[in-house]
DNA sequence: GCTTGACCTTCTAGTTACTGGAAGGTGCAT
DNA sequence: ATGCACCTTCCAGTAACTAGAAGGTCAAGC
C-alpha cells in the first residue's frame, strides 16, 4: 500500500511518516518501480504504535526506545516501566508547576475588578516596582 | 547600563534580550558611541514584567499584548483580565490533558510487574492488534 | 604600549515535532 | 490525451530561545 493509504490506517499523516523515516525513528520503506514508498500491515502496526505513544506525552526519543524494546523480545519489563515511570515523573512535575501557575493567575484575576477603569492589579504585580500600572519603561 | 547588566537586574539573558528586540517584543535599544546596547533602569523594568508574564505561562505573544496594555495609562482592566482568563483556561485544559495520559500511564505501569521476564502490558497496550509484545513490523 | 580577559557585536544553526507549500512525476479513469 | 488525485523532494516556518563562531571594545596590570 502507498503513504496515503497507511497514513489512513494508522493515523498518522503521510507527512509525518516521511519526518519519521527521516530521523530514522522508523526503517526506510521500501518503493515501488515508480519510487512510491510501499508499505505492509507490520509497518501500519508500527505506525499506530508510535501513534499511542505518542498521544500518550512519550518523547520521539522515548518512542524510539520503546520500539527497541517493543521489537526485541527478550527485553525485561523492567526497562520498559522505567521509561514509562520516568514520563508519569515528568508529567507530575509539569502538572504541578501548571497548578502552581493557575494558582498565581486565579489569585490575581480574583482581585482584578475586570471593568472599564484602568486600575488592574495583575499588571501591578508583574510590574515590581511601580504599583498601580502606570505606564512606563519602553 | 550595557546588556551584561540589564540582564543581571532584570534575571534575562543577554540573548534573550537581544531576541526580543529582534522579535519587536522590546524597542531597538540605544547604542553607545562603540555600538554597545544602552539600558536605563526603565528598560530594566520592562525586561521584569516580561520575565515575570513569561514564567506564568504567557506566550511571548500574551506578553506583548500585556505590555501594550500595562504601557497605556487608559487601558481596561477587563482587558487584562481577559487575557488572563484565557489563560487560565489553556493552563486548565493542559492540566486536564496530563492527567489523563498520567492515569492511563499509571494503570499501565501499575499492571507491568517489572522484572526481567519481558511479558510487558505497556508495550501490549501500545501495540493494539499483537498482544503479548511480540516483535514485529519493522 | 601591550597583553589579557571579560565584555560586547553580528550571524548561523540547532533544539522539538512537525506542518505547509512549491515544483514536478505517476496512476488511473474518461 | 486530459484530468485529478496521489506521490516525490526540498525549503521554510512554527515557539522561544540557546550555543557557538568570528571579531570588536574596554579596563586593568605590567
Amino acid at each position: 500500500m502507498n503513504i496515503g493509504m497507511a497514513s489512513k490506517k494508522s493515523g498518522v499523516p503521510a507527512k509525518t511518516i516521511r519526518y519519521y523515516e527521516d530521523i530514522g525513528l522508523i526503517p526506510v520503506a521500501g518503493r515501488t518501480a515508480s519510487g512510491y514508498r510501499d508499505y505492509g500491515d507490520a509497518e501500519v502496526e508500527t505506525l499506530k504504535f508510535i501513534n499511542r505513544a505518542r498521544s500518550l506525552g512519550f518523547s520521539v526519543h522515548d518512542v524510539g526506545d520503546l520500539l527497541a524494546l517493543w521489537r526485541d523480545r527478550g527485553r525485561a519489563s523492567a526497562d520498559v516501566r522505567r521509561i514509562a515511570q520516568g514520563h508519569v515523573a515528568a508529567v507530575d512535575r509539569k502538572i504541578a508547576e501548571l497548578q502552581a501557575i493557575k494558582q498565581t493567575l486565579e489569585g490575581l484575576i480574583h482581585r482584578c475588578h475586570g471593568d472599564d477603569r484602568p486600575d488592574c492589579p495583575i499588571l501591578a504585580e508583574l510590574a515590581p516596582a511601580c504599583c498601580g500600572g502606570d505606564g512606563h519603561g519602553l
